[in-house]
DNA sequence: AATGAATGAGATTTCATTCAT
DNA sequence: CATGAATGAAATCTCATTCAT
């Protein structure tokens, strides 16, 4: 009975996370079988098992793990420079991201888990949380912003958020449907939309 | 059963789409048994696969006859008045419509074939096809508004017309997230996003 | 309710199992569907159960109807001349009959109807009968043979009967595995058997 | 269950393989259910599908192995005693294992390995195989029994292991169709048919 | 007699998970 | 902690046959 260290766990649980995320942006998560991810990973069913109880777990494990990485991303974006450009850094720190490959990877996933949310209780928790948390942050970046005067008073923090996230989301599948689609674009369109609730 | 007409063919095999639907957006595309739609339908294993010869089969038919009702949707929506306002009615085609409770099924749906989209090439291009016929209609209307000199020509209307289904992507998810969620917000944000973008 | 003649329900009767014997020669008994039948004969399923009523019964007629059609092969070559050469007539019917292409096709169906007989009753009486009356036809030609002294009386003339036929069979065989093996061979070391049980 | 032995495995191969024959000769390879060798093995399906990958793999299992013991069949009767008796031999241990009634069994699988053949090419390639390889070895035979006048110059060696391997398989046939059906009689008339040929 | 849509039992195969070693 | 052979429920799909028209 060989009691490891916990970073040791740690380090064998993102493993298997990261096996699991190549197989499941290849092949969707129901094409792909534990046999893929015990392929993939290089060790063995029993192995897998003695870290995750269940498949689904390995999917929530992911959701999980991800919706932490989005919120990370946007707590750093707002606190790396002046409030004043908060907003546009998290835009940024966004959309840069997806230029990364083995983001793109994860955000196949997200796709997935999108669907998924759709019959499981447990991924839809994580997949709202996903949601809300960059809303809410977002949300009091905007509401700060209204104080300080940059944006009109009389717009909708909230509302939005919603609408840059969603812009954001739409952005996430457009890329999927055609590799070669600009960012750039919707980065301008934001812009002007700013620039009109400017106050 | 002797020789029945076409249109009796037909109808089974929309009734068959119905009763996927109906299941696929209550336990996803993998968790709904072939066994499900049977019950569903009130059909025969048998006789479902005299129409259809697979359930993957069934799920391109369903994104196929979503395609074709999204671009009359779109159609119909800037036919219907004066083009001055065809981007408005098309918005709001789409927006009243997500109010729809059979809607909202096959949104639900929707949703699991952008994720199918991603493994399966039959799906990845009917999924293409639902976002590049829209997005090509709303870029004529744009750029009809352009010639009339209700948009600024220096929008550039394409990149115009993908943002407007990115947020409607974007809202799509929202409202499976939250389904108390307002559509006039993203409507108002939309406004004035046209209004900063005209002449 | 047309009542037609026996001869146009004896022609489809046939047309079935010609029909029939196409599919079984492709691919088999068990991978022939009754749908394939069905396309190759121009018929509908319902007009095919009108005349046979399962497919083991299209087997079984076609088994019946092969071995009426041996039947006369071997009394033909034996009425057709010389009771001294009657031997030399049915090998020579039967091996020439194996270049007819049609009758390849029958052969290949032969050959299933033998691993058939292992399992259904109907089909091993038939095949049977395949045997057994050639070998009686035949053991009464050698007996006769025996009688003129053509054939030596120590020879058993079942025995012989048996053996001959032993040859054809695993000449069909053969012939199966290379279409181009020559029949000639087996045609001259018969002969030299014959010479040697010769009195 | 940890990692076991090559041996270990080969054995579980062979069990599925004897189990599948059982099955096979009792009720052919079509009518013969994946649950039937599960049953007969005492495995489950899934162990099984471990093994071999499907129905069809482990038909041509059974062929290959079947195959491979026909020709140490005949090499070993070749080298056990003097040259000059090798064909007697081969002929002997032939028709002797057609008495050992797991031989039977076996048999009756091989009629429909022959049947088979037919429509897949996997199983003809073996099926071929199983005909080509004792022809090979047989007509070695007989060239060295020219080689030292045994048998005369004028036969040709391959036509004539040909037509053993036919009586034999002619015999497969007749002792299906009646199992009391003597070896005897078929060994004395291929004892004529060799003097026939000697020198 | 003919049609062909419908039936539904049953076949093959998969795969998440377990547990003896 | 790791292994990987074994499990077996369940999924998709087939196809001989029927019967209302």
């Amino acid at each position: 009975m060989p009691k490891v260290s916990q970073e040791y766990l740690d380090r064998r649980r993102s493993e298997i996370l990261d096996a699991a995320i190549v197989c499941f942006s290849r092949d969707g998560f129901h094409r792909t079988t534990m046999k893929d991810i015990v392929r993939e990973s290089g060790l063995s069913p029993g192995a897998i098992y003695n870290y995750y109880k269940s498949k689904e777990e390995i999917i929530e494990a992911i959701g999980a793990r991800r919706q932490a990485k989005e919120r990370h991303l946007v707590l750093d974006a707002i606190d790396k420079g002046p409030a004043a450009d908060a907003l546009q850094r998290v835009r940024d720190a966004f959309l840069d991201e997806l230029e990364n490959p083995k983001e793109q990877l994860r955000r196949r996933v997200s796709v997935q888990l999108w669907a998924e949310a759709q019959r499981s209780p447990g991924i839809r928790k994580i997949v709202r949380r996903s949601f809300e948390e960059p809303r809410k942050l977002l949300s009091e970046v905007l509401i700060e912003a209204q104080k300080r005067g940059t944006i009109a008073n009389w717009t909708d923090a909230d509302a939005l958020a919603c609408f840059v996230i969603a812009v954001f989301h739409g952005l996430v599948l457009q890329r999927e449907w055609d590799s070669r689609f600009s960012v750039d674009h919707h980065k301008a369109l934001l812009n002007l939309l700013l620039k009109a609730v400017s106050g």
